[in-house]
RNA sequence: GGUGACGUGGCCGAGAGGCUGAAGGCGACGGUUUGCUAAACCGUUAUACGAUGUAGAGUCGUAUCGAGGGUUCGAAUCCCUCCGUCACCGCCA
């Protein structure tokens, strides 16, 4: 969301903003909106004025038993142009704001210029991809070999886009959660979250999921959405509030499934975990002041690629182009890992600094302590990391062809139960 | 699911149709006093929008007492709907 008064004092600025996500001048049409809102309100508002005068009148004349009755008359006229007046501001307000929650947040300068996914700039690429064969089995492969991974029995109760793991693979994706969620705890200063799942619209708007990307998510009959990611759980915890900004930055972590109808990806990713309609996520956020978020988002980053550092898999990091930035963000940075399975780099991280947008729209602020003036905070929310992704990449990355096996990461090892390798389950039954 | 109570400023808490943007208290800020701190005393202390205007000082107006409707000349106060909170009961992980 956006200062109309920013807009106002400045609207080239911001149709350039939005000339590089590609859209077309948006000021003249909101500028002249709000003029005309403008001129209703002055309107409305000398209407008020004077039948709250009237009113006073009316109530002195009957207290002292005089007749007030034509001044009655006055007034009944006056609510006659009133609601006319009072109609056409709610109009007019709501077509502004109807405009405005639809426009994605301004681009930082840094940000490189491009179309799509091509056009992102490699910051920095950590680790070798190993295998570069092309024999390099992929994760449904690797899983269905050794039995732990099951499409099928998804697909009959749930459909398509949903998976089923079980016994070691099942344990290794609880694994690689704990993981996450015990560096970020312990290590980086991130408070451990249990939120709530289903929202309801405001969370959602918040975030900015809402009004214009209702069709990526899931909504239940009771009006609530399901979250899409922890961010948006996260994030509202501080919507609505006044921080004080010694406290800040917040930093919050959360574990969470995540929920996408995935509308716009029929026959993308159809193969595989890569793309379902629930996975489970480690997410993180900041809350901070205007003055933290730019350092934060780097924190963050960094954050996210020790992860990946500590399960020892090749990464590299990108920042996203204009094309290929998120709606509510001012720059993205992209975690890519390897994976050996599609010779390729994926994304398993994307970490925003939203700067203002988000506190907008929840109307979350932060004061120096002893001032009263305040300005709205920044938010930053980044995967850390997406569990279902990276267990493909540990599968993908720790296969042994040799032994038919996959061998656990050092890093996991403490939360597998001992268990060094996973090796085929050598019965029939697809559950042990 | 049932019943009942309640939702007021940064916080607590009065108000029960007009003189209430809202008593009182706490907190915060400014000042007096003070060796320092504390205490005491005095004062200030909501937000948004609009008009006017200027160095974004001020002045005037409007709106805001959970949200949205309604009644009324006039609503924080009465009525309706919704949302939320709390308590008890039922059911249940």
């Amino acid at each position: 969301m956006f200062d109309l008064k920013d807009i106002r004092k400045n609207p080239a600025a911001f149709d350039q903003g939005w000339a590089r996500r590609g859209l077309d001048p948006q000021t003249p049409q909101i500028l002249a909106l709000d003029e005309q809102r403008r001129d209703v309100q002055t309107r409305l508002q000398e209407a008020q004025a004077e039948r709250n005068e009237k009113s006073r009148e009316v109530g002195k004349i009957k207290s002292s038993g005089g007749n007030a009755d034509s001044l009655m008359q006055d007034v009944a006229t006056l609510k006659e142009t009133m609601a006319a007046l009072e109609a056409r501001d709610q109009v007019l307000n709501d077509d502004i704001t109807a405009i405005l929650s639809t426009l994605p947040n301004i681009l930082f300068d840094d940000v490189p210029n491009g179309k799509d996914e091509h056009d992102n700039v490699e910051i920095r690429k950590i680790g070798t991809p190993t295998r570069l064969n092309t024999e390099s089995p992929d994760h449904v492969a690797i899983g269905e070999a050794l039995g732990m991974m099951d499409f099928e029995t998804a697909a009959k109760m749930s459909g398509a886009r949903f998976v089923l793991l079980h016994s070691g693979i099942a344990r290794l994706e609880r694994a690689i959660a704990q993981l996450m969620l015990d560096t970020h705890a312990d290590e980086h200063g991130y408070t451990e979250v249990s939120p709530p799942l289903l929202v309801r619209d405001n969370a959602v708007y918040g975030t900015g999921q809402l009004p214009k990307f209702a069709e990526d998510l899931f909504k239940t009959t009771t009006g609530h959405w399901l979250i899409p990611t922890a961010e948006v759980s996260l994030t509202n915890m501080v919507a609505d509030e006044i921080l004080e900004e010694e406290n800040l930055p917040y930093r919050f972590t959360a574990f969470t499934p995540c929920f996408r109808s995935e509308a716009g990806a029929s026959g993308k990713d159809t193969r595989g975990m890569i793309r379902q309609h629930q996975f489970y996520k480690v997410e993180m956020v900041s809350i901070t002041t205007p003055d933290q978020s730019v350092a934060e988002h780097e924190r963050m980053t960094q954050c996210a690629e020790n992860i990946l550092k500590k399960l020892e898999l090749p990464y590299r990091t990108i920042m996203l182009c204009t094309g290929d930035t998120g709606f509510g963000a001012r720059k993205t940075y992209d975690i890519e890992v390897w994976l050996p399975g599609q010779q390729a780099y994926r994304e398993i991280s994307s970490c925003s600094n939203c700067g203002d947008f988000q506190a907008r729209r929840m109307k979350t602020r932060c004061r120096k302590r002893g001032e009263k003036e305040t300005r709205f905070a920044h938010t930053l929310n980044g995967s850390g990391l997406a569990v279902g992704r990276t267990l493909i990449a540990v599968l993908e990355n720790y296969y042994d062809p040799i032994e038919n096996c996959v061998h656990i990461p050092a890093a996991l090892k403490p939360y597998m139960g001992g268990l060094e390798k996973l090796s085929k389950i050598d019965h029939n039954k697809k559950v042990a």
